[in-house]
DNA sequence: ATATTTATCCGAAACGTTTCGGATAGTATA
DNA sequence: TATACTATCCGAAACGTTTCGGATAAATAT
């Protein structure tokens, strides 16, 4: 493994010279230099990224934080996709990105705080963490640049990114609306999510757009989960044979409401129609295929990386990225 | 952000003292070490890893290297299970897991090698690279503990990991010819790829234990891409109305198929009994459930890093490792 | 009493870079 | 000719750890 010394010394320069002329500085002769050049490419000379980064302050890793890799079993691809824009981005300007969870089975000792503090993290795209973890503030008062997904907050150094979840919701409930629902079950995630709120706003504005009444009884929470969505559908079904369609804040959650049509011995979209929210790979492949709320999570992770670089450098500060988002009704939402 | 230095200033004992404290050698009082641990934890010390990494021969870092992170937009969700189970064992050890991918659109200047070095990494899990990869032989070269992912390979510091393809494939198609299907279309992957060259293998043995002979008319490829497989399995389906089952070596390929047979107005299964390989998340949702081989591809993460792990430390050497697998008729496959 | 072990600590070098503050020699300016 | 500038180079310090090879003093063995 060949160090710059290694090169130095073949070269015949000090090794400041080799750093200058391998960092492009314009104080080195350019014939001196590109007998650098062929030198450390002959050995096959690459810098050490840990001594590098121990000298630079500003540090060339993104840190991407996660509640957890395998809940759902990743099956709505969320979390991938995020990584997948995030790295696409990191890569371009040849940074690494760090994974870090958060929900490990054996207890971990230590936190995400001191995983950036000791991996000296240039930056921080955070999702499925509560806004209420203790750890948070403490890395937010690190100074650390922070973008928090799906979370709307923007303080001096830490964004959001996110599509507009209210606008997005009240557009999806309109569009049910036009194909004249009228009673529009609503199956929520989380209650204290952020997204949850907000697409519960849109939810309302939309009824109210069309004077339709709330009626909080066919609002039920499914935590967005599956079975509790197959839970929270079958209430829902039970409970109102008014309700034409059943609106769920997440796809997981329109699968779970799917199965429980299907038990209930309703066909969809024919007796119920189905919305879902997020546009996982499984929406189109479905038959019908799922009318859902598109998100481009491999673009916001990109943005989110993008954003983190530049907060970094100063050129930014905290502020809410919105990305578009897009309402398909596809095979499960029916006219009537 | 504080130091080792600062510790030691703080508590009134050497450099040396604290880290041998910190790193629980036994030639430090107790007492004096509960002050050290007392004083680091008071001033938030976390040790820099670049630092450590660079004085350390042995690295903590893994590397994940792969084509790409967006090839086929990760529907099938193989890669992400993949670093989710390496991730997972890392974890327990305290390493961290870096990505690689090889395919970017702009020109990389860098190759896995180089990364590789750069960041001294400790042993790389490769997926998704081809064999005759020029850069492939250099990663073996350079001593990195590498395990290769469904392809074979066992020299001295190269394992390999998967299921038993042949043996899977074997009795994937015996599962068929069990349901009277006697005319099994096959629809292969890559042709260079070893799972294809593995699974033709299988599928060939389990024709012969049953007296079936092999016809390369019903044979065709692929590439592990749906919409390769939609045009394959047309071709299929209108050249030999005998069919009464198709073969795929993979989901996604399966996918295509079942579109292939609805497009020709067949049902599947009733006109037609489709098998998938891998059993992504997409296959247990579709209506029917896709029929399918599962593999376990967070466990193959998993055990390739603890593989890496042990040949880092020289417990091992390379060695070919075999995970569990099992053949799902479920309801794309019918009884005739 | 002396010699040897043991427990506990520390100084300094090393890891592989980057970068600050010159140093040198040649060239242009006054 | 003396001065200032420019182009090109380099020595040494610094980043934050770990670890080798002692050093000291107390305890034990001879």
């Amino acid at each position: 493994m060949a160090t710059i010394k290694d090169v130095a010394r073949v070269a015949g320069v000090s090794v400041t010279t080799v750093s200058r002329a391998l960092n492009n500085y314009d104080d080195v002769n350019v014939n001196t230099k590109e007998h650098i050049v062929k030198v450390a490419k002959e050995l096959n000379y690459v810098p050490n990224r840990a001594a590098r980064n121990l000298v630079k302050k500003e540090n060339t890793t993104l840190a991407f934080i996660l509640s957890g890799l395998m809940k759902d079993g990743g099956r709505d691809n969320i979390v991938y996709r995020l990584l997948a824009g995030m790295y696409a981005f990191a890569e371009t300007i040849d940074y690494d990105v760090a994974l870090f969870t958060t929900d490990s089975a054996h207890q971990k000792k230590k936190s995400y705080v001191d995983f950036c503090l000791e991996h000296n993290i240039g930056g921080a795209v955070i999702t499925g963490i509560r806004l209420d973890d203790p750890y948070l503030r403490d890395l937010f008062k690190s100074g650390t640049p922070c973008v928090l997904v799906d979370v709307d907050m923007d303080s001096d150094n830490v964004s959001s990114i996110s599509i507009n979840n209210e606008q997005a919701s009240r557009e999806a409930v309109q569009m049910l609306i036009n194909h004249n629902h009228r009673r529009i079950g609503c199956i929520v995630g989380r209650e204290e999510a952020d997204v949850t709120i907000k697409r519960l706003a849109g939810y309302g504005m939309a009824l109210k757009d069309n004077q339709i009444p709330y009626d909080e009884d066919i609002v039920v929470c499914g935590d967005f989960l599956e079975d509790k969505a197959y839970e929270a559908a079958s209430q829902l079904l039970e409970q109102d044979s008014d309700i034409t369609a059943i609106y769920c804040f997440s796809d997981m959650m329109a699968l779970g409401a799917i199965r429980a049509a299907h038990d209930k011995g309703l066909s969809v979209p024919e007796d119920i129609s189905i919305l879902g929210f997020d546009d996982i790979p499984l929406a189109e492949y479905l038959n019908p295929p799922l009318g859902t709320v598109q998100q481009d999570f491999y673009e916001m992770g990109y943005h989110a990386a993008r954003q983190l670089l530049r907060m970094a450098k100063d050129e930014s500060r905290g502020k809410k990225i919105f990305i578009e988002h897009k309402v398909l009704a596809r095979g499960t939402v029916r006219m009537i």
